[in-house]
RNA sequence: GAUCCGGUAGCUCAGCUGGUAGAGCAACUGCCUUUUAAGCCGUGGGUCGUGGGUUCGAGCCCCACCCGGAUCACCA
């Protein structure tokens, strides 16, 4: 479209113009009288936090000679006639400018009479405080740097619409500045726990997104499909696979952050992509997992809120270590008053609390149904619970103690499964016929059963080391540092279902 | 998947027992040289989520559907 075409209706009647039609005529206008409204760079030489830093101790009235640079968002317009205030966002904060007729020249002042809200500019000027105290730059000269056409939400209140803050989260940040604080806090986590496992001579890899055969996890895959290569494949639901198989060709420990797909239901805590953190250290086993899990997270909590002790929910949570550690087959039979070797009384008592369980469900499974019912959603403090049925654990090695159970922990807080850890089971044959148990399963209908890995069973014939790994659900850990009530709020662009605009 | 709540101007929200669609902010005219949710005068702006139905008449009542939120279920 050529600029005129927009300009033709020019006229003085706001009749039927939507807010982006006059904007878009300021736009043609500036480009007509070759006013660039889409700059290339600008320079700045501070953010609006370092005027409130360096320049605070001004007296109310007094002004500072520095002449400063800084660029931004403008935010808000208070015209007086021939002053001006304005209120200009940066990454950082917010700064009020001020602008009068007679210093700056009146082309330069109706300049910024014509700018809108939501157009970033570049501002040169120094700073002074107003009769009300407040810490102002004096603009010397200004430019658009990049012409806005749409208005933002109301000044006042932001943004509130939940959906519309996801859908468009870059309003959501203009409109909301605090949010970003969730976000540099997930930045910083997980910055702090790649550091950390750095220092523990950790070393960072990454593995593939795409799968041949999926795996690590009981779930429901994303399917895709290779053109070329005529090739069904699957979006990794766990990142364990690959890794160990890097244990097995001989690093001695790995960690990978990386996204995961599940093909599942949203909820508060679920989202279908999600980012986990998986490592794994030869020679360790699930105890040491527990150490590092401890220390890891108290660590990060601590580098955080500079307090082992934060708030979710009106609620305390203590990660000051050691967390409790509870037996889950224990737990169960003292909180159920049964015996957990008899199937049909574990049957029973789930019936008694109308959990549906299939007629195929095993002791394992049922102790599990057991479990998520009943103890999961209570334990609110950091906790481990540890050694789990072996049914429901197709990758952990057997308890050194009892044939029943895996050595196996899961860490829940604010009853969330934030962490899952086990000794890893390096037993070709066990993992074989683990793997058939699994087949079974999912014949009879078990749909979030695993599938046979011959190429991973191949590779623990070759030798897998004794080795601890362990799992850490980095969006749910994000959402208790930030005291986030749901899982989209910590993600930047969280899954939305397609809507029809 | 179930139940409940919500969807009205760009944004935040009112809208009673069914009777011509409202406010504030934002926008547009004008005034205003230290305001700050600036102020004052005036103006424009609506597919009331979508589609049916009931009714003389529907933002409001009924049905179906779409989108979102909460709770529950699912996620062995």
């Amino acid at each position: 479209m050529k600029p005129t075409d927009i300009t033709e209706n020019q006229q003085s009647s706001n009749e039927n113009k939507t807010e982006e039609t006059i904007r878009l005529e300021k736009l043609t206008k500036l480009k007509n009288q070759t006013k660039h409204p889409f700059k290339y760079t600008f320079s700045k030489t501070h953010k609006t936090t370092d005027i409130h830093e360096n320049f605070n101790t001004l007296e109310t009235g007094e002004s500072n000679e520095t002449t400063v640079t800084l660029a931004g968002r403008l935010m808000a317009k208070r015209n007086h006639g021939k002053a001006f205030f304005g209120n200009l966002q940066d990454e950082f904060g917010i700064i009020q400018l001020y602008a009068n007729s007679n210093k700056l020249g009146e082309e330069t002042f109706n300049d910024i009479l014509s700018y809108d809200v939501g157009d970033i500019i570049g501002i040169v000027g120094n700073p002074f405080k107003t009769k009300r105290g407040e810490l102002t730059i004096k603009v010397t000269n200004i430019e658009l740097l990049t012409k806005s056409l749409l208005p933002l939400p109301e000044k006042y209140h932001g943004l509130q619409n939940i959906e519309l803050r996801y859908r468009h989260r870059y309003i959501d940040l203009i409109s909301n500045p605090h949010i970003k604080e969730t976000f540099k806090i997930r930045s910083k986590s997980i910055s702090f726990i790649r550091n950390y496992l750095e220092k523990k001579e950790f070393m960072e890899v990454e593995t593939p997104v795409l799968h041949n055969i999926y795996g690590g996890a009981n779930a429901k895959p994303f399917n895709t499909f290779h053109n070329e290569l005529e090739q069904n494949l699957y979006l990794r639901i766990a990142l364990e696979l690959h890794l160990k198989r890097l244990i097995v060709g001989g690093f001695e420990k790995v960690f990978e952050i990386g996204r995961v797909f599940r093909n599942e239901g949203i909820s508060y805590k679920h989202n279908p992509e999600y980012t986990l953190l998986e490592l794994y250290e030869a020679y360790t086993d699930y105890h040491d997992m527990m150490n590092l899990t401890e220390e890891l997270l108290s660590a990060l909590v601590f580098n955080i809120h500079n307090s082992y002790k934060i708030v979710y929910k009106d609620t305390e949570i203590d990660f000051t270590p050691p967390f409790k550690r509870i037996k889950l087959v224990e737990e169960i039979q003292n909180k159920c008053n049964i015996d957990c070797n008899n199937i049909n009384e574990l049957r029973n008592k789930a019936k008694e609390l109308n959990l549906n369980v299939s007629n195929e469900a095993t002791k394992g499974h049922l102790i599990m149904e057991l479990y998520d019912s009943l103890i999961e959603p209570t334990l609110i403090q950091p906790t481990f619970i540890i050694d789990h049925p072996w049914e429901t654990s197709p990758l952990a090695k057997k308890h050194r103690e009892n044939d029943n159970l895996v050595e196996r922990f899961e860490l829940i807080i604010n009853g969330m499964e934030i962490a899952n850890a086990f000794s890893e089971l390096n037993d070709p044959e066990d993992q074989f016929d683990r793997f058939q148990d699994q087949l079974k399963a999912k014949e009879k209908g078990m749909e979030d059963s695993q599938v046979m890995d011959l190429d991973y069973i191949q590779a623990l014939k070759q030798g897998l080391p004794p080795t601890g790994g362990l799992g850490i659900g980095i969006d749910r850990i994000v959402m208790l540092l930030t005291n986030s009530h749901s899982i989209r709020d910590v993600l930047l662009f969280p899954h939305m279902r397609d809507k029809n605009e």
